[in-house]
DNA sequence: TGCCGACTTCGTGTCGACAATAAAAATACA
DNA sequence: TGTATTTTTATTGTCGACACGAAGTCGGCA
């Protein structure tokens, strides 16, 4: 689809800063589709992008590999990971119970210093869905709930949430061209609510705001992916 | 205390197996701090005890650094990390919380072979025990929980876990001195109840009873903790 | 004698090259 | 013409060496 030809060379790097630019680069560019789940990941020709020798992209892909984003295999080659399909349930599952906690934590632990960061995300939040710019919806939204999750301060669940998040905007963006409004302005609301229960320090009900909020989401794109599956299945065969 | 001296050279690896050994042999050396929390980790010295180049080496460092192993300050040196007491509320809270995760999702998703496996695990822990070999309990406790994790076949959900159990392994062996055989006596019985929930599908007594089970674990290091501040608040001064 | 700056030293970050390995291509054979 | 085997090729895994940066060291100056 997208091709890769916009390898713009990146010459000059502080020392020390050379892997953690590959990094970062490729792992927007693998969470936002630019290169394709499966793509294979050619490390002369990304030494020859960032104008690095592959030591130091080997390091970064070897922490791509650690965060499951890329899928070596030993001696031959490797590929940006492929979408887990049948392991989606699984995924499901733990970004429901992480909305939950990070939600839950942040009503009982946020600082009031919290409830600005978070609000000027929910902000752009709102601005990219008036845009109608569904591709700054998916970006904000992560923002806003990591927001919140750190609010929550507990780095394990941050961690993994954001992790789960990031995964989540692949498969979102698979789906994207099918975005109505009518769902994105509901958030908005639901974004609120949840605000005005982490403010009042209401734990149970931020939980089930959160609750209610995952089940939307993952039920939408659940019915992405069902609607998807029928497509294909009314193929002339 | 204990001198890393018993630096063996193994010459021969296959060809990619080169970093994994590394890896996994550094790893368990800082879980079962052989090598002590803040301690130097120098590329060269590696080198030469796995008569490898520091290329490898590098690559396995810097998995240890993205689980957090190992922290490494830029363009200076690298250091195993130290174990965070601040931040030990949050370990808390989130091993419980996988703790009873884990365990609902073993009594619901779990398979009649899975069953066999945790079983000999509980055996095993339940030697060690008898044995009075606490350094063998911690470790086959940890594999008995991360069993049953794998039987609740969440695997965002047994990575998280497997890694909090990886921790505390390191805070348990601080304290394993001042082990008394009458907690992990009732850990054999809380361990067993476990199982016949899981095995009787009792998703919510399965929770209930690894909800406990962690509170024990959480309460009895709580108080390792506190009876060690105690000492050092006693100090003459 | 105490503080500031150049120098030395040690270890990391990066490089280019070589070796091994597995897939693809080419060849031989039935 | 199809299949098994060898050869080629591309790409990874590993190596030894160099260069940069930060501590510590030493000497100069007030």
């Amino acid at each position: 689809m997208a091709e890769r030809d916009d390898t713009e060379k990146q010459p000059v790097h502080k020392r020390g800063y050379g892997v953690s630019t590959v990094y970062e680069t490729l792992r927007n560019e693998i969470i936002e589709l630019k290169l394709a789940p499966g793509s294979p990941v050619d490390e002369q020709q990304l030494s020859d992008r960032f104008a690095l020798s592959r030591t130091p992209i080997r390091e970064a892909l070897v922490r791509l590999a650690a965060e499951g984003l890329i899928t070596t295999l030993t001696n031959r080659t490797t590929i940006v990971s492929n979408i887990d399909f049948l392991g989606l349930g699984e995924f499901f599952d733990a970004l429901t119970l992480m909305y939950r906690v990070t939600t839950r934590l942040a009503a009982a632990n946020h600082q009031a210093s919290d409830i600005d960061g978070i609000r000027a995300l929910q902000l752009q939040f709102q601005t990219a869905v008036e845009a109608r710019d569904v591709l700054g919806m998916i970006a904000t939204n992560r923002d806003f709930h990591v927001a919140i999750a750190e609010a929550g301060r507990n780095r394990y669940y941050t961690d993994l949430f954001t992790r789960l998040l990031d995964q989540g905007r692949r498969i979102l963006r698979l789906y994207y061209s099918s975005f109505n409004d009518v769902l994105p302005r509901q958030y908005v609301g639901e974004h609120e609510d949840m605000i005005q229960a982490i403010i009042n320090r209401d734990i149970d009900g931020a939980d089930k705001l959160a609750a209610a909020h995952a089940d939307q989401i993952v039920s939408q794109i659940r019915s992405y992916i069902t609607a998807d599956n029928r497509q294909t299945a009314r193929l002339p065969l």
